[in-house]
DNA sequence: TGTACATCAGTGAACGCGCGTTCACTGATGTAC
DNA sequence: TGTACATCAGTGAACGCGCGTTCACTGATGTAC
């Protein structure tokens, strides 16, 4: 809607823009963060160096944009994943099925991953924004917990999670929006577990430390889910 | 023993290429892979720069040498805290101890562990001995998993892994050296797993990602590895 | 509908930088007889 | 113990490179009256 409004002027030069982060994109995954480099950029879109600060005010701005959409992409991806899910869907093949929303849009695409869930880039800090968003990966997990039992190994975690989203009233809203029947202490322990699961396979696996073992990443996320749903004595 | 017999001249060098590694991980741990640079680091040791090319072939051989070195470091660091337990000790504590002893090497020196298991470096290849330094570090987990019984969560995994180990006689043999007496693929299911967790909540605190969160990455990987014994029926 | 002006995309030249690496060479340290 | 030679550490100059970014400028596209 807002798109068929937008002068020519605009619509050529969104078009640009997306034509600019396509190529550092290919850049990315070809070379590393370090591999994106304007002057290139510019080459390939036919442009001169000069003419890229007409889209981006620098290096670091481009980057920023492409971290941004790199979460936002993933949060859609599983917030997808999680609206296609019937109503009567078990906790347990819900944390399944977002697990693997989330490993498959990784794994298709490992140098976006890396960028925002990878080694930080040196000197360059991220915008404040990245906080909503890794919320909104982990915001359709949090209804999974609805009625655990947390067992007595991952108690502690509960009561850290518990203090934490007293302490933060924006956590605690977030919690009680993404599933407000749920005890606050126990869903944040429970998204807390399936982030840190869901990192260890595919990190893992994106840095490529399975190649050559005859060993499959989904295997492991999908039983490690399994055993997560175990611990919070989910059905 | 070996350094005592050296020529001072052979000692001296070992000297110096100690004192080039040591700057170079500070450039490390200040800004990244890509702030390494021969020419800086020639500048601090007070060489000129073609000189480093005595003590190192390249920029890459630099790396490869910082790589080994902390594979070997963390090796290390897991073997004495296994050698520390007393024979009596319970796989359940054995599991925390060598978990624990991994996060602490890491988030003592987080730039390190980036080198190893974070975002792998654009256009460098690892040299092979990292599978056994790997190995290394994950051999110690092996005999936590005597007498396991695995529960239906995880089992997938057990016959992955059993598949792994008939098809690969050297995974096989290092596992019957770390355990002897376990199942083979009850054992490298237990590892893999103790090793995801590992790096899911490392990975993660290293990055940044706890930080503002009230939150610490010990509680989690504790209660992670109670999860996983128990995940295992280990006492 | 035409004109005057403002906005915007794009250019080429240039700056300064640090990088990895090669080369021909010097002087000190070790080794063999 | 002395001498001849080989080895090694280190130097300064130089190469070629690509990088991010600034600047003054041109020409096309939009906008207001």
């Amino acid at each position: 809607m807002a798109g068929s409004t937008q002068s020519p002027r605009a619509r050529y030069r969104e078009q640009t823009r997306a034509e600019i982060k396509e190529i550092a994109l290919r850049q990315l995954a070809e070379g590393g963060t370090g591999a994106v480099a304007l002057t290139r950029i510019a080459k390939e879109v036919g442009l001169s160096g000069p003419a890229l600060y007409r889209y981006f005010d620098s290096r670091d701005a481009l980057l920023t944009d492409l971290i941004r959409d790199a979460y936002a992409d993933l949060a859609a991806a599983v917030t997808e994943a999680a609206e296609a899910l019937p109503a009567t869907t078990s906790p347990r093949a819900r944390l399944r099925a977002l697990a693997t929303a989330c490993r498959n849009w990784a794994v298709a695409q490992p140098h976006r991953y890396l960028l925002i869930q990878g080694t930080p880039v040196p000197g360059y800090s991220a915008p404040p924004e990245t906080v909503d968003s890794a919320r909104a990966v982990l915001g359709p997990f949090l209804p999974a917990f609805d009625g655990a039992e947390p067992s007595s190994a991952v108690r502690p975690v509960v009561t850290q999670m518990k203090a934490w989203a007293d302490t933060d009233p924006p956590v605690s809203e977030w919690v009680r929006l993404n599933a407000p029947a749920v005890d606050q202490g126990t869903a944040l322990a429970g998204a807390m577990l399936a982030w840190s699961h869901m990192h260890g396979v595919v990190g893992l696996e994106v840095s490529g430390q399975f190649d050559g073992m005859g060993h499959d990443g989904g295997t492991l996320l999908t039983a490690q889910m399994d055993s997560l749903a175990d611990t919070f004595g989910l059905a």
